[in-house]
RNA sequence: CGGGAUGUGGCGCAGCUUGGUAGCGCACCUGCUUUGGGAGCAGGGGGCCGCCGGUUCAAAUCCGGCCAUCCCGACCA
């Protein structure tokens, strides 16, 4: 590609939105443009590097006989009140677009499990069918709270999203292991470190499911990783070993009962009582909630601490407490709540000698001294806290640390959540009886992995690309071929002999002085640069340099292919 | 959704306090010179100053409303 026709402006400066490297660099070079907040155009540069990621998705999943599918992004209403999912519109957990049109009412589709159960099941008749797993590359919409960080976070992405059938739980999880292993090979060649954690499941549903972690500096998410045993977990799911408890039957002294009024907080009850010498960690905090199967309960844990909801359990929301008179909101406390009917969850972390100030049940009111054990009887211990850097580890006991990183892919052991409402995903299995598909779901954010790829591989002066995701594998440039008639002679040669041994090259053709095509070429970050100035060209040489290393040496204007690429 | 900030040619910004009819750098066009790390000179094109309303003889500037964008938080497939 001639850069004199290629469509790319580049940018001394970074639009003043543009926050993280990334998405500076990505602007300054042209390889992207906003249209609106989290909406982007791939200009052809981001395009190709797009379509390099792409391109190394469908290899590996091919290689594990998932087939390529295309699904709508149009989705009629009804399926998604089928499912049940359609509810969820506008909620926070699934930010759904929906659009009116002649034939009814659309979805944008956020994401196509719906869509695939139905389109599947209408192809497979038969066990003698299965296993089968197919893949899409699109355009998802959410309608995001906030877009962020370029194209990390976005109103419109590019996702790739693979979905597996079997005839029964066992299957599908070989399906899920095969799919698995193909998505870790996908981020080795991407050149991402990746860490596939345990995670909470969300909107979407299933068992079990794992996050793939990228650490990165521009993460949204946490993870818990141990560096002794390879424990890793997202913090929302992540839990935690204690030592163990010490006696705490020893305690003496009584219960008192404090004034505090106005006090609901954990922080306000410290602030207030600042002359006690108390800290945080003094505190009971009591959460009212409804665990999974929907009893009240009071969950306990230290008061520096923040709460960690187990999966399928239900803050009380302001309604729940009319329910139960004996909870009085900021000011919860667990003594004698077994009587009306609660259960009370302790975290370990609070399995240890000494008193506690907790909530009285009264308005304006705590409770000092209060002991675990004599004063509050516990019906079940557990991990209720989210885990922080320093927590000892559950499987084998060292610290653990927080890890930023960037959700880059998520799949999912989705089970019949979909096939027991949707129509017609059943199938004769081999005994002759109906039954329903088993079903994983394993997305990956391509356009996010764009800008990972990008924040991970950079320096102060532009782009560098790893040679498998880079748009053009040589940036030849010609210094001086307006002045010097040879040089863009030799330039051109040059050029067409690459282009004729089917490498990609971006030759700077322009008429622009040198600085500006060495500072473009460091900002376009392509793997060698080729430079043909008089000087060289008189010796019969071009130098040769690679962009990530800044090696630098002189190639002969007619050495092999590999020298010229620095393959030699 | 809560908190904060910002909207002035394609990009980055000044001007706003103290109203008087818009400016700088980059980019773009023409010519000449220049040419190994973002060249110089000369000439030129491009902006209903986010939108609507108000105050005023006069509004980029003051007042009100709205919209958009970014950051922090909440949330997140």
């Amino acid at each position: 590609m001639r850069m004199s026709r290629l469509l790319v402006r580049t940018l001394r400066e970074a639009p003043a939105d543009a926050e993280v490297v990334s998405h500076q660099l990505l602007v300054r070079g042209g390889y992207i443009r906003r249209l609106a907040s989290g909406v982007y155009s791939f200009l052809p540069l981001g395009l190709r590097v797009l379509h390099r990621i792409e391109a190394i998705i469908r290899d590996e999943l091919d290689s594990v006989g998932c087939q390529e599918v295309l699904l709508p992004a149009l989705h009629p209403l009804e399926l998604w009140e089928q499912s049940g999912r359609a509810a969820m519109f506008g909620s926070e957990a699934l930010p759904a677009l929906q659009v009116e049109g002649r034939g009814g009412s659309f979805v944008l589709g956020p994401t196509h499990e719906e869509v695939v159960t139905v389109t599947v099941g209408a192809e497979v008749d038969s066990y003698r069918q299965l296993p089968v797993t197919v893949y899409q590359i699109q355009v998802k919409f959410r309608d995001e709270a906030r877009p962020r960080f370029g194209l990390l976070r976005t109103r419109e992405l590019i996702m790739a999203d693979a979905y597996s059938f079997d005839v029964d739980p066992v299957a599908m999880r070989e399906s899920y292991q095969d799919v698995f292993g193909a998505y870790l090979k996908i981020f080795a060649r991407l050149g991402l470190d990746v860490y596939p954690v345990e995670a909470s499941s969300g909107a979407i549903g299933g068992d079990v499911n794992h996050e793939f972690m990228v650490p990165s500096v521009v993460g949204e998410d946490h993870f818990v990783s141990c560096a002794g045993c390879g424990y890793a977990a997202n913090v929302e799911a992540a839990e935690r070993a204690f030592a163990t408890p010490e006696s705490v039957a020893d305690t003496v002294g009584e219960v008192v009962e404090i004034h505090t009024p106005g006090q609901a907080g954990i922080g306000d009850v410290v602030e207030f009582l600042a002359g006690e010498n108390l800290t945080a960690a003094d505190l009971l905090k009591s959460m009212a909630a409804f665990d999974d199967e929907g009893r009240p309960t009071i969950m306990l844990l230290a008061g520096d601490r923040e709460v960690r909801l187990p999966s399928g359990w239900r803050l009380f929301e302001d309604d729940d407490f009319a329910s139960y008179p004996s909870l009085v909101k900021g000011f919860i406390g667990p003594i004698g709540q077994q009587e009306h009917g609660l259960r009370v969850v302790a975290d370990l972390g609070v399995a240890r000698p000494g008193t506690w100030v907790t909530g009285a049940n009264r308005v304006d009111h705590h409770l000092a001294g209060v002991a675990i054990g004599r004063d509050v009887e516990v019906d079940e211990w557990g991990s209720l806290a989210v885990v922080v850097s320093g927590d000892l580890c559950p499987r084998c006991g060292s610290g653990v640390e927080l890890v930023r990183s960037v959700e880059a892919a998520h799949t999912f052991q989705l089970g019949y959540k979909y096939s027991d409402v949707m129509a017609g995903a059943s199938f004769v299995a081999e005994d002759g009886d109906e039954a329903n598909f088993s079903m994983g779901c394993y997305g990956m954010g391509v356009s996010r992995l764009l800008a990972v790829v990008a924040e991970e591989n950079h320096d102060e002066r532009g782009l560098v690309w790893p040679a498998s995701l880079a748009p053009y594998q040589v940036h030849l440039a010609a210094l001086g071929a307006g002045r010097a008639l040879e040089v863009g002679v030799a330039a051109d040669e040059l050029y067409g002999r690459l282009v004729a041994a089917g490498v990609e090259v971006l030759y700077d053709d322009r008429d622009v002085s040198p600085g500006v095509k060495f500072a473009d070429a460091d900002l376009l970050g392509i793997p060698v640069r080729l430079v043909i100035g008089a000087k060289g060209l008189a010796r019969g040489v071009v130098e040769w340099r690679s962009r990530a290393t800044g090696d630098e040496r002189e190639v002969g204007i007619d050495a092999s292919l590999d020298e010229l690429l620095g393959v030699a």
